[in-house]
DNA sequence: GCTGAGCGC
């Protein structure tokens, strides 16, 4: 009844033999019209009292508090029920839900999970943010949820990003943001890059301002000051939205103007 | 490791 041992354990291998055992695995996957193997079994958390950090995102101008994270990193094999033996111990969990493919059937590597409240959702998201997944060699990768259900926000204004090199290895997105955050106060988000399939940071990643005065001051400022155990290098970002028309993933060269 | 691609399939 059992097939393919160990997908969920197999832990860390080399990349390319990740790729082939990922390729085989969909293919198997494909044969049989099961959804997804779970994993050995694994132990959900606890989760520990609430945090005295303060809010770092989600309190919307506007008053209707933010709910829901969103997460990343996502394997094949962590479906709602994975998420849920995780998050739902202290019965703060509305839904999961992990985004699939509408015609392969296969999850798209992230999902949703909504809270009974703003306040349980942080918890989380600092409770769990960066410490190991279950059965997993990967770190959880959770942020706010930026869009509602349905509804839609984000629209306030636009960002000025720096680059940041000689990231040590353990900085994760919110530490790089509470850095620059306890400087600045225009501070949007901060993202660390790292590496799709074993989700360790790639040593660099980009901070987002809401001033432009604030982002500038900090190229100079921060250049060389400590986040975690290494001093950091700064740096202009390249743009990355560089189009004010829509476009699609895979569509082709559009006019990039550079402005 | 040095310029990401994650928002409701």
């Amino acid at each position: 009844m059992m097939q393919q041992p160990g997908i969920a354990g197999v832990g860390v291998q080399q990349p390319d033999q990740q790729q082939q055992y990922q390729q085989q695995w969909m293919m198997q996957q494909q044969q049989q019209s099961q959804p997804v193997p779970p994993p050995a079994g694994w132990t959900p958390p606890p989760v520990p009292p609430p945090s005295q950090y303060g809010s770092a995102a989600g309190s919307a101008a506007g008053g209707d508090e933010v709910k829901s994270l969103w997460i990343g990193d996502l394997q094949q094999w962590m479906d709602e029920n994975y998420i849920l033996s995780i998050f739902s111990t202290t019965g703060e969990v509305v839904q999961a839900k992990v985004i699939r493919n509408k015609q392969t059937g296969y999850p798209e590597g992230y999902g949703f999970i909504e809270f009974v409240n703003h306040a349980a959702a942080e918890r989380v998201l600092q409770t769990y943010n960066g410490t190991p997944m279950p059965n997993s060699e990967q770190t959880f990768r959770l942020n706010w949820a930026t869009l509602g259900a349905g509804e839609r926000r984000q629209d306030d204004g636009p960002d000025y990003t720096i680059f940041i090199g000689d990231l040590a290895a353990d900085v994760n997105d919110y530490l790089l943001q509470e850095t620059f955050r306890n400087v600045y106060s225009s501070v949007k988000g901060a993202k660390v890059v790292t590496d799709r399939v074993t989700g360790r940071s790639k040593g660099y990643g980009f901070v987002r301002f809401a001033d432009e005065n604030e982002q500038r001051r900090a190229m100079s400022e921060m250049n060389g000051q400590y986040c975690s155990t290494r001093p950091m290098r700064i740096g202009p970002a390249a743009t990355k939205k560089p189009l004010t028309q829509q476009y699609q993933k895979g569509m082709f060269f559009a006019t990039l103007v550079a402005v």
